[in-house]
DNA sequence: CGGTTTTGACCAGCGC
DNA sequence: GCGCTGGTCAAAACCG
């Protein structure tokens, strides 16, 4: 996450998920209820990016949630493998694509329709062999235009698309840096 | 042909 | 205990 200094003066995106505090505006029903289960808590982060870069990823406003509380990994038809503490991070973006080119490679494994929401709920997990963060992805019912990726687990790998456009420039600096 | 997507089934957690 | 719901599996279909 960078370049996130402008502070949220009046960002249509700001809510609070957190159970424990009610939200004051923004999202404030089943629709965060149904992204988040009652258990979880998050800490919420406001992020304006600018609209210069290319990828219609990094040319978003939106929103970053993080929570650090312990969910649990389940396996072979929802069956709970084990508790672990993976971090978490949800954005709010305003986007016509459901998929966000974040510069990671995703496979899709499931699709669910959820309670009120009229959209269903896709599962996405990084092709990476050894890595294991995985992705939600739900467009809100109540504004369509805005797309709920929610990030579970952190990268264990660079990004393919960062180390694409960084090698280059990395090989041409050490090539620089021989004279 | 290999990787990805689709989709129905399965399973665990939760509330009643 | 039962039904509902969300998350995952896995086989089949699809695609480049």
């Amino acid at each position: 996450m960078e370049g996130h200094d402008p502070p949220p003066q009046s960002n249509p995106f700001l809510f609070t998920p957190n159970p424990l505090e009610p939200p004051e505006q923004g999202l404030r029903d089943s629709e965060w209820g149904n992204l988040f289960s009652a258990q979880n808590s998050f800490l919420l982060e406001s992020v304006e990016c600018g609209a210069s870069s290319s990828s219609p990823f990094m040319a978003q406003n939106k929103v970053v949630c993080e929570e650090e509380k312990g969910n649990q990994e389940k396996r072979k038809g929802g069956r709970v493998k084990k508790a672990t503490r993976v971090p978490r991070f949800a954005f709010q973006t305003r986007s016509a694509d459901d998929i966000l080119d974040d510069g990671y490679r995703w496979r899709k494994y499931g699709q669910k329709a959820v309670k009120n929401s009229t959209y269903p709920r896709s599962y996405y997990r990084c092709t990476h062999h050894t890595c294991n963060v995985k992705k939600q992805v739900q467009r809100l019912s109540k504004d369509t235009s805005i797309v709920v990726t929610t990030y579970e687990g952190i990268h264990n790998h660079p990004c393919e698309k960062l180390m694409e456009t960084l090698t280059p420039l990395l090989n041409q600096i050490h090539f620089l840096a021989t004279f």
